[in-house]
RNA sequence: GCGGGCAUGGCGGAACUGGUAGACGCGCCAGACUCAAAAUCUGGUGUCCUUGGACGUGGGGGUUCGAUUCCCUCUGCCCGCACCA
């Protein structure tokens, strides 16, 4: 039985330490400092009222980021607020009965001293709650002068309506076609909304995305690609009647390809296309085929088996370069309304789509571009006859001026004659579209404007802001509380006085998380969101650390509200987040019943690789990501009382790379623990050891391990700056290892040990504080290690004299030599040839070549 | 369909710019301590055959004195986008 001095006891001194902490202060901001500034920042939490182990593998790494910066000499800012806005407060109000505010207050309470046991770096004094009035007018008074600088709109514009729930859809709430919640067929609704237009910036936060040379390659793809830069030409087509006559109107049409003008055989416009709904006006059978399209899901299941379908509209265009041609003009399914103009030219030789709509509905294929180097007359009998489109490069055939030009020129060139012709020009189209900000929703932030019949759409006025929720709603009937309330709508024109109804819209809740960053500069200053110089100091943050599903919504929104707000005077600033680190998801093993239902971990009985359940067998599935439907979570409040939170901080942290998925084990988290045990035992051995430096003359034995506690502090400095959290952490417990076997008996041998549980209590700090910081304590030190400087390491002792080399022959390790440092080729040679392995292998035969690289390995090329 | 990533022992994963593959941990095996158990400590643990070797980083091929690392190709899994003209 271990004596009580021997055993810590982690429930006692993590909580003495994060007393002392508080008591210090020791995480807030230092101001001022004349210390360099380090802004680490997690994704803030949306206050779901209970941390999950995601929560705390996100809150861990960003806590190891800040306390190893503090560590090294930076003035970190740690801030942490509450993303609180959002739709599960309105579930909670229709199932509960419970204001949406009431019960997002209390979960920001409980989630709160949730925070607290595990002993993050956080300044507390900095936190923000993004559904109180004194965060959210900030934003609509941002959000008016978005509207001044011409950055917001409103519009009419299509949207995901859920008819039971009485709202809109974000497109990741439509499944299948079907409402998330309600399971109701969604419908395509035109509907007044707000927009911010991101567009503006389109080509900006393209270019500055090669900028983030922090960032993930993979979010900063996922960003370009979203944004969908495509070079093309606007091409006008003038359009003739259903009589063959010029109507004076053309139709426009976007393509990335004019070169291939000369293949043309029909054009193609949406099913919401103006001229479309024209068509339609006395046509019957064409307004039914139109109403067919708009309901068709928007479901990626939909789209994928969608059979491509037109309605010949029969109206026609003139060709723009050959005169008295003519192609027809129809409606197609597959033709979004939003990209372009809503329109295309459809050339089946040269695009998969065009193709298939040209064999189903009999229109000729027109070959005109053929690859370099083939028959030009051959290929294109083949391609016509066949149900293949040409996509590649090649040079333009059947193209009147345009034939013997390679794609590119001949682009270009079809450029050129389009703008002389007045029929068109050279374009650059994008795929990202504005952002619709209104939701029918109670819980967000009110959109400030007023809607007056006679002065039209009137910001509300600065003096009247912010302009707050009603606190009297009700949820027992679908729709927005907002819209029902019997007064809150009803408000006099600010500039004419009459009656007048209010926007009942709120914000998106990306709104609030667009800004956030910025807002925790000056976190409590009540007239403006932040004082400029505070965020001119502080931002970007230099290390932000979040999942990868806000890889682009949430990333790209707050780098375009950072350049919005910059073009309204707020601040000067392009990008918020210099650095930016995905962490992989918390996952676990699945178990279900024989009837199908998922168990959980806890209820199980493992058995070796079997598992059962009150006797029954269980099914073990793959490791999924936690969730509460397949009940494969755990608490991690459950973990903090059984094994402190040092011991699931360093299992989060060793177990994997923080940018892949975790596996959480039962036998991981007992491992962690065991380590800081048995460090925490070591530690009590080096308290006997009286406190001295370190002799300068040492024996074999402590010389060796002196050498590796410097190259443990170079080797974890430099894992914990690249992220390499797991391959720091097995660094540490290999000095560890090596600090055990230590023989203390002899010369310099104590004195050696003492300093190396010192240096692993430093080091160990970012990943297990608490601990580290008993061990510094227990070991006579007056400072905390939280306010001590990082360890640092002499550059001469990180190597040894000698190094030991692998020797091969044609490849094959058949042994090792160790030789001094300095050794020069001849002596690597010489023994090398004199192992008797070699010997062997050579067998009396001159070795054909020798190759050395110093430190490294000798290769012996045998005949 | 398009784009991207990954593939290493029973498991999670190491291996920096091509240079001793399997660090560190988990698990397992054996032993010590114990009446016993837990905890702890010591040793072992890629596979195959006999010391000594042979094989081995998803499959196949290539470049190289030397490849987990670079190139080609195939297979499997994961992620993003999804008729973007």
């Amino acid at each position: 039985m271990a004596s009580p001095e021997e055993r810590y006891n982690f429930l006692e001194a993590e909580s003495k330490w994060q007393k002392t902490w508080a008591a210090k202060d020791s995480f807030k901001v230092e101001e001022p400092s004349s210390k360099p500034k380090y802004y680490v920042l997690e994704m803030f939490p949306y206050p779901s009222g209970r941390l999950h182990m995601g929560h705390v593998r996100n809150y861990t790494l960003g806590d190891v980021v800040a306390r190893y910066k503090k560590a090294k000499g930076f003035n970190v800012m740690h801030p942490m607020g509450w993303d609180a806005f959002g739709l599960p407060a309105e579930n909670a109000a229709l199932e509960r009965g419970v204001h949406p505010g009431t019960w997002t207050r209390q979960n920001i309470a409980i989630m709160r001293a949730q925070f607290q046991p595990l002993g993050l770096s956080l300044d507390w004094s900095r936190e923000i709650t993004s559904c109180e009035p004194a965060y959210y007018k900030h934003e609509q008074k941002m959000f008016l002068d978005f509207l001044k600088a011409g950055l917001a709109y409103r519009k009419e514009s299509w949207v995901n309506w859920d008819p039971v729930e009485h709202t809109v859809l974000a497109n990741e709430q439509v499944i299948d076609g079907k409402g998330w919640r309600s399971g109701f067929d969604v419908e395509q609704r035109k509907l007044n909304q707000w927009f911010l237009k991101i567009t503006h910036f389109a080509e900006d936060l393209l270019q500055a995305i090669e900028g983030l040379d922090r960032w993930p390659d993979k979010v900063r793809l996922m960003q370009h690609n979203w944004i969908g830069r495509s070079e093309g030409a606007r091409v006008m087509w003038p359009l003739l009647g259903r009589d063959g006559k010029d109507v004076g109107q053309s139709l426009e049409v976007f393509t990335t390809r004019p070169d291939t003008l000369f293949g043309a055989s029909f054009c193609a416009i949406s099913a919401q296309h103006p001229l479309a709904v024209k068509a339609a006006e006395n046509d019957p059978a064409l307004a039914e085929f139109i109403a067919e399209c708009n309901r068709g899901g928007t479901s990626t299941a939909a789209i994928e088996t969608a059979e491509k379908k037109g309605y010949d509209t029969g109206f026609k265009v003139q060709h723009p370069f050959i005169a008295g041609k003519t192609v027809p003009v129809y409606i197609a399914n597959f033709v979004l309304m939003a990209y372009g103009s809503g329109a295309i030219f459809g050339c089946p030789a040269h695009d998969e789509r065009d193709m298939e709509f040209a064999r189903k509905y009999r229109l000729p294929v027109r070959c005109v571009v053929a690859p370099v180097g083939e028959d030009p007359v051959a290929f294109a009998a083949k391609l016509e006859a066949g149900d293949v489109a040409y996509t590649d490069d090649g040079v333009a055939i059947n193209s009147d001026f345009l034939n013997g030009l390679k794609v590119d020129a001949a682009k270009r060139t079809a450029i050129e004659k389009l703008e002389s012709l007045k029929l068109g020009t050279g374009t650059v189209q994008y795929r990202l579209r504005d952002w619709g900000v209104s939701r029918q929703r109670y819980w967000g932030c009110p959109i400030p404007i007023i809607y007056c019949e006679t002065c039209g759409t009137v910001p509300v006025p600065d003096q009247d802001l912010p302009v707050t929720l009603p606190e009297d709603v009700t949820f027992d009937t679908p729709g927005n509380p907002l819209e029902r309330h019997p007064t809150w709508k009803h408000v006099k024109c600010p500039t004419c006085g009459k009656d007048a109804k209010r926007e009942t819209d709120t914000f998106d809740t990306f709104f609030e998380s667009s800004w956030y960053f910025a807002r925790f500069c000056s976190p409590h200053l009540a007239d403006r969101p932040f004082s400029e110089i505070a965020a001119m100091k502080w931002l970007p943050v230099d290390q932000y650390i979040g999942g990868v599903e806000h890889a682009v919504l949430h990333l790209l929104y707050s780098r375009f509200f950072t350049r919005a707000m910059s073009a309204c005077g707020y601040l000067n600033l392009k990008e918020p987040f210099a650095g930016m680190f995905t962490q992989g998801m918390v996952c676990h093993e699945t178990y279900r019943a024989a009837d199908g239902a998922w168990l959980e971990p806890g209820s199980i009985t493992r058995t070796g690789e079997a598992a059962s359940y009150n006797g029954q067998p269980v099914t073990i599935g793959r490791s999924e990501k936690m969730s509460k439907s397949k009940k494969n979570t755990v608490d991690p409040q459950r973990i903090l009382d059984t094994y402190g939170a040092d011991a699931a901080r360093l299992f989060m942290l060793s177990d994997s790379p923080p940018d892949r998925d975790l596996e959480w084990t039962d036998a991981g988290i007992e491992g962690a623990w065991r380590y800081l045990n048995r460090l925490w035992r070591l530690a009590t051995v080096a308290v006997t050891i009286p406190r001295g430096t370190v002799p300068a003359t040492l024996d074999a034995g402590p010389t060796a391990v002196l050498r590796q506690i410097h190259r443990t502090i170079s080797a974890v400095s430099d894992d914990l700056e690249k992220f390499r959290f797991n391959s720091g952490v097995a660094r540490i417990r290999e000095l560890t290892n090596a600090l055990a076997d230590l023989d203390r008996t002899v010369v310099g041998g104590n004195a050696v040990y003492r300093f190396g549980i010192e240096t692993v209590a430093q080091l160990v700090n970012p990943l297990a504080p608490h601990l580290s910081e008993e061990i510094w304590h227990t070991l006579g030190n007056s400072s905390i290690l939280t306010e001590t400087a990082w360890p640092t390491f002499d550059p001469a002792l990180l190597e040894d004299d000698t190094v030991t080399v692998g020797v091969q022959i044609n490849g094959k390790l058949r042994g090792t030599i160790t030789i001094a440092k300095t050794a020069d080729k001849d002596a690597f040679e010489t023994a090398a040839l004199a192992l008797p392995a070699v010997q062997k292998q050579l067998d009396g035969k001159p070795p054909k070549k020798v190759i050395i690289v110093p430190g490294k390995i000798v290769n012996i090329v045998a005949a």
